[in-house]
DNA sequence: ATGGCTGCTTTGAGCAGA
């Protein structure tokens, strides 16, 4: 089984390059964030000419989940946002149970900026999504939390760690609240298959920092050890971010093996 | 570099993103 996750940073915007992208990476599964649509006008006939079926929780302007299933593809225990969330809460989190491996795709707050009330809602996030886990879940399954964590873990998941230290996205606060999600029983699968540098998901859209490979590594793909122990491969795939108007995110694509 | 791009919004300047 392959699954995706991608924060499209609006879905309507980006049909064309999914239409693509998904010929090209053939995945089962993709979790997507940043939709920007109420479920209303949701594209599912557009998604559906793709070949994939789409669970959707939505909202307009801002935020908004999605998992397309390749047609064909089943998938069951369908649940939205966190426990204690409200019908008005953002849009954070959609999850569903494919072949046995449960699937949390999550879009982690931004913050907006160190010390503001959205970087104090960020680390609170985190946390209830931990409380989620210790709740629901145990390590000994198999689970995968992936999507757009807005954290880069490490200083080499960072282009210029020195400029980014203490910043949001590098802060050390944010960093400790991921680092306890890894440590209820979560494997970090990119570092698991790759060490090097340079390997980034995000990059800014000014001053040609693709071009210049100036990003950071902050979409992930967690996994318990049982699931960590069948996983192949995490691999980021920077096609659609060389596209004319991408995504300023690039997929990340999680091998499964049975 | 208190900016730079991009997408969205009852359309257009302001916001949020990261």
């Amino acid at each position: 089984m392959r699954v995706a996750s991608w924060n499209v940073n609006s879905l309507r915007a980006r049909l064309e390059h999914l239409s693509t992208w998904l010929g090209q990476a053939a995945p089962d599964v993709v979790c997507i964030q940043e939709t920007k649509v109420e479920d209303a006008k949701f594209p599912e006939g557009a998604i559906g000419d793709m070949g994939y079926r789409t669970l959707f929780f939505g909202q307009k302007t801002y935020n908004g989940m999605a998992i397309a299933l390749r047609f064909g593809v089943t998938a069951e225990d369908v649940k939205y946002n966190l426990d204690g969330d409200d019908a008005e809460a953002p849009r954070r989190l959609i999850a569903c149970t494919v072949d046995g491996v449960r699937i949390l795709n999550v879009y982690v707050p931004n913050g907006q900026a160190v010390g503001t009330p959205a970087f104090a809602y960020k680390l609170v996030w985190l946390d209830r999504l931990r409380l989620e886990l210790a709740t629901h879940h145990r390590p000994d399954e198999m689970l995968l939390v992936c999507g757009d964590f807005n954290v880069a873990p490490d200083p080499i998941d960072v282009h210029d760690p020195a400029r980014w230290e203490g910043q949001v996205l590098f802060h050390p606060d944010e960093r400790a609240a991921l680092a306890r999600l890894r440590e209820w029983g979560l494997v970090d699968g990119f570092r698991a298959h790759h060490h090097e540098g340079g390997a980034f998901t995000w990059w800014d859209y000014r001053l040609g920092m693709f071009r210049r490979n100036w990003g950071l590594r902050i979409d992930h793909a967690l996994m318990t050890a049982p699931l960590a122990a069948r996983c192949t491969d995490v691999w980021i795939d920077r096609r659609p971010r060389e596209l004319e108007r991408p995504s300023d995110h690039a997929p990340l694509i999680v091998e499964i093996g049975s």
